[in-house]
DNA sequence: GTGAAAGCGCTAACAG
DNA sequence: CTGTTAGCGCTTTCAC
C-alpha cells in the first residue's frame, strides 16, 4: 500500500471509529512481554521490599496478559551497579522499569539505554533527560513542604527546629536535598512564623554511636528528611527527651513503633508499593494495551499518623 | 461426565497447573458485561459526581473486555428511589454496583435482590447482610476516631469541642453518626485529654439561616461529621470568628476554597472517585476475569491539608 | 507486491 | 451424553 492509501484508510477507520479487539490481537500475537526491573536488592530494605510486593502484585495480575518480568537486582555499592548496567543493557526487552539511586551513574546509563529505544519508567526518584521517560513517585520538593506545615501546625511559642540528616556511606539521590528545599521553602513563604529557629546536624549511617543529648539541647522539633526518624527516636526515648516533635518518612516497622509509642508524630508515606505496582502497571497498558499514557504518576503526600496507619492490605 | 470423573478431571487440571487463557476465553465467548449501577443522581452533588468519574474511567478502561453499565439514578427522595428499585429488580445483569444511602428501604431492596443472586457491591456506606456482598468505603467509626486525633492535635489549653450536624432533610445513611461515635471514642481511650467539652448543634440543610453567634461562644474547635464544613468556616469567616479549628469531609469546591484560606484547618478525604472505580474493578475482576477477590476494600483515611491538596490528576 | 489461509485457546452449537 | 467442529478477531505465514 502506498503512504496515500494507508492514510485513506486511517481516515476510514476514524469515522467509523473502528478499535482493534486487543484480546483477538494478543491472542493471534502468541507472545511474552518482556520487562526488565532495574532496582537495589531488597533483602534488609524494606522500602524496596514493599516496591517489590507491589511490582510481584502487578505481575501476577497482568501474567493472563503475557506480562513476564525478568529483575535485575545490585548491591548498595558502585561496583555491581555498573555490573548490572551492562546485563540490562545487552537485554533484549520491551520495557524497564527502573530507579535512579546513584545519580551520577544514572544518567550515564539512562543515556546509553536511550539508544534502545524502549520505554522506560522511573520509580521513587526522577532523572530529566530530553527523551520522553515516565516517572512515577512524590513531589519531593513538595512533600518537604508539607513537613513545614506538619512542623509548624498549632505551635506559638519559640521553637528550635532540628534538621537531622542520617546519610548512607554512598550517598544516593538528592531526594532528600529537594525536601530539605521545600522544608525551608515553606517558612519562607510564611514569615508570620518568625517563631521558628534552625539547624542542621549530618551523621553518618555508619556513625550512628556519634548521636548524644548535645545535639538536642533547645530543641523542639525534628525533621528527618529520609526513612531514618527511628534512630532519632530510639535516641530521645532511651534518654528519657520528651515533647520533641518528630516527623519523618516511610512506614517502616520501626518508624511505625515508634509512631504508636507516640514518639514519632507524623510520617509522610510514599506509598511504595503503590509506586512498584503502578510502574509495571503503565508498561503493561503501553506496550500490551498499546494505549496512550501519562508520563508523570505523582502519589499522593500521605500524612500517617497513629490513628489512620493500618498494617498493608487496604492501601492497593 | 459423572461428578468423580469431574473430580478427577480438576485434579489432574491442579496437578499441572493449567490456567485457563482469559483472553481465549473472553474472545469466544463474545458476551457483554452488564453492570447496573444504581446511583443518586449526580448533578449538583460533588460528591456522587467524582464517584462517577471514577466509574466511568474504569467503564474506558474495561470496555475492551466486553465490560457495559447501565445507569439507574434516583433523584434525592423516596418515591424516585422505590421507583428505580423496581427498575433494577427487573433488569438483567451480571453485577449491580449500588450505594445504600436510604439505609432502610435499602436493606429491603437487598433482601428482594439477593434472590436474583447477583453479585453486588456496596460503596460508600455498607449494609450487612447474611449474603457475601462487597464493599468499598472508609471505616466511618475510625475516620471520627481519627478526626478526635487531630482536634486535639498539640493542644494543652482548655477546648471547647462543638460537633456540627447539618443534615439533609431525608436523612440518609447512618454514616455520620459512625463517626461521631468514633469521635467520641478517641476521647474516651484518651483520659489524659480532659480539658476537651463537647456540645453538640444539629440544623436542618434548609435552614441555614439558624446559624448565629451564640452557638460558637466559647467554642474553641468543630467537627463537621459530613462534607458541609464550608457552611461554619462561610458562617466564621462573615463574622470575623478567628482561631476556631475547624474539620470535616470530602474535597468539595467550598472546603477547599475555606482549606487554603486557612479557615478549615484538616478535611479527610474519602477519594469518592476510586471507590467508583474500584467497584466496577472489582465486578470486571470477579465476573470477567473470574478472580478470587475481597470483599471488603477499605478506602485509607486521607488526611488533606492546604499543603497536600492537589486538585485531580494524580490521584488514581 | 497482494490475498488467502492457518492458527492463537477457548466456547457453544451441532451432529452422532 | 459424548465428541467434533465452527468461529470469536486478529496476526503471520505462505502461496501466488
Amino acid at each position: 500500500m502506498t503512504q496515500e492509501n494507508v492514510d485513506k484508510v486511517n481516515a476510514i477507520i476514524e469515522k467509523y471509529g473502528y478499535k482493534r479487539n486487543i484480546l483477538a490481537s494478543n491472542l493471534a500475537l502468541n507472545k511474552k512481554f518482556h520487562f526488565a526491573i532495574f532496582l537495589p536488592k531488597y533483602e534488609n530494605l524494606e522500602y524496596w521490599k514493599s516496591q517489590i510486593a507491589g511490582i510481584e502484585k502487578a505481575a501476577i495480575e497482568f501474567r493472563k496478559f503475557g506480562v513476564v518480568l525478568d529483575y535485575f537486582f545490585y548491591d548498595f555499592d558502585m561496583a555491581s551497579f555498573r555490573e548490572s548496567v551492562q546485563k540490562v543493557l545487552n537485554f533484549e526487552c520491551d520495557g524497564l522499569l527502573f530507579a535512579p539511586v546513584f545519580y551520577d551513574e544514572s544518567i550515564r546509563f539512562l543515556k546509553e539505554y536511550e539508544k534502545k529505544n524502549i520505554p522506560v519508567v522511573m520509580i521513587d526518584s526522577h532523572i530529566k533527560s530530553n527523551q520522553e521517560h515516565t516517572y512515577v513517585g512524590q513531589d519531593a520538593f513538595q512533600s518537604g513542604y508539607l513537613a513545614g506545615r506538619l512542623i509548624s501546625f498549632a505551635v506559638k511559642n519559640e521553637r528550635q527546629v532540628l534538621i537531622f540528616k542520617i546519610t548512607r556511606e554512598i550517598e544516593s539521590t538528592s531526594v532528600y536535598l529537594q525536601r530539605i528545599d521545600g522544608f525551608y521553602s515553606f517558612f519562607k513563604d510564611h514569615g508570620e512564623l518568625n517563631n521558628f529557629r534552625f539547624s542542621e546536624v549530618t551523621i553518618k549511617d555508619s556513625g550512628i554511636d556519634q548521636l548524644h543529648m548535645d545535639l538536642f539541647s533547645g530543641v523542639n522539633s525534628v525533621f528527618v528528611p529520609n526513612s531514618r526518624a527511628y534512630i532519632v527516636a530510639r535516641f530521645l526515648e532511651k534518654n528519657n527527651i520528651k515533647g520533641v516533635r518528630i516527623i519523618g518518612y516511610d512506614l517502616l516497622k520501626e518508624n511505625i513503633e515508634y509512631l504508636n509509642k507516640g514518639i514519632i508524630d507524623f510520617l509522610i508515606n510514599q506509598r511504595p508499593e503503590e509506586q512498584g505496582y503502578m510502574g509495571i502497571n503503565h508498561l503493561y497498558k503501553k506496550r500490551v494495551l498499546q494505549e496512550a499514557v501519562e508520563n508523570t504518576h505523582y502519589i499522593p503526600l500521605e500524612i500517617i499518623v497513629k490513628e489512620n496507619y493500618f498494617p498493608a492490605k487496604k492501601t492497593l
